[in-house]
DNA sequence: ATCCGGAAAT
DNA sequence: ATTTCCGGAT
């Protein structure tokens, strides 16, 4: 398979260096920074993201302020993001990081709870400056529309070292998201003021899979749960399941599963409250 | 393959 | 009313 990627990258630079979203941690390389806000921009759009990355690290400047802190407090400030697994997962990985340091545990970051391959290779290469491709939905569409490719993950993993030669990885991979966001976007992408236009494949059959409703569901209830939690302290299960106005079986399950993630704890007496072990 | 929140845009 | 978001764990 014969690919050219010097076009793409000179245009796509070229394109970001007059249209890259500003933030203030795209001029940072302090690890804990870009941990932090690679955390909170998990399937959260970075207008709102950063807003949230602001308040913590003012809050938590170093690794060892959060870990320091409780669950309950991190909960609190986390409020209005979602996912709330993902507050518990940066919380414990605050104790390890401070413990252990990036450095001590660089290059393999996915022994954080929480870090999968994108957020590795987001501290690889926005701390690191190492040539990989922070592989995110933006990314994936990109590459799948322009070189006509189905696979996106295997392109990246034959074709990374090529895209990244004699290229600064932080800047490609910030320019492929914010062109992904941008101009490549997901419904109604803006071709006709493409500057790719022109040598795109124009591939549109990434196929993208519709997520379950959200109203009615467990998510939903989880997310309440936690904010009465947060508001009312601990609790009997009775009194919350009036709250909640959800059937037993389906709110038996849903604190199961919050044990589980340990966002909360349930003791012998029935009584439930944000896990503060 | 499914679960996991919630705000904003469309 | 539906889609989207700089994903990760099981």
């Amino acid at each position: 398979m014969e690919v050219k990627t010097k076009n793409f990258k000179n245009v796509l630079l070229k394109w970001y260096k007059r249209n890259k979203r500003e933030y203030s941690w795209r001029n940072d390389s302090d690890p804990w920074s870009i941990y932090l806000l690679e955390v909170i921009s998990q399937q959260t759009q970075l207008s709102r993201a950063d807003k949230y990355y602001k308040k913590f690290i003012k809050e938590f400047p170093a690794p060892k302020d959060m870990a320091t802190s409780s669950l309950k407090k991190i909960l609190e400030m986390w409020s209005g993001l979602g996912y709330n697994s993902r507050a518990k997962r940066m919380f414990e990985s605050s104790k390890i990081i401070a413990e252990k340091s990036f450095d001590g545990l660089y290059p393999d970051f996915q022994q954080l709870p929480g870090v999968g391959p994108y957020t590795e290779n987001a501290l690889l290469s926005f701390v690191y400056n190492e040539k990989v491709i922070t592989e995110d939905i933006n990314v994936k569409r990109i590459i799948s529309r322009y070189f006509g490719v189905k696979n996106p993950k295997k392109f990246i993993e034959r074709f990374s070292s090529l895209l990244l030669k004699n290229t600064e990885s932080r800047k490609l991979n910030q320019a492929l998201m914010d062109f992904g966001s941008i101009i490549c976007r997901p419904r109604n992408p803006l071709c006709l003021n493409c500057p790719l236009e022109n040598s795109c494949k124009k591939y549109f059959n990434l196929e993208t899979k519709s997520q379950e409703k959200f109203f009615g569901s467990n998510r939903e209830v989880r997310g309440k749960l936690i904010k009465i939690l947060l508001k009312k302290g601990r609790l009997n299960i009775n009194t919350l399941q009036q709250e909640l106005n959800t059937d037993q079986e389906k709110l038996d399950k849903i604190i199961k599963n919050l044990q589980k993630d340990g966002l909360v704890k349930l003791n012998k007496n029935n009584l439930i409250d944000i896990n503060s072990s």
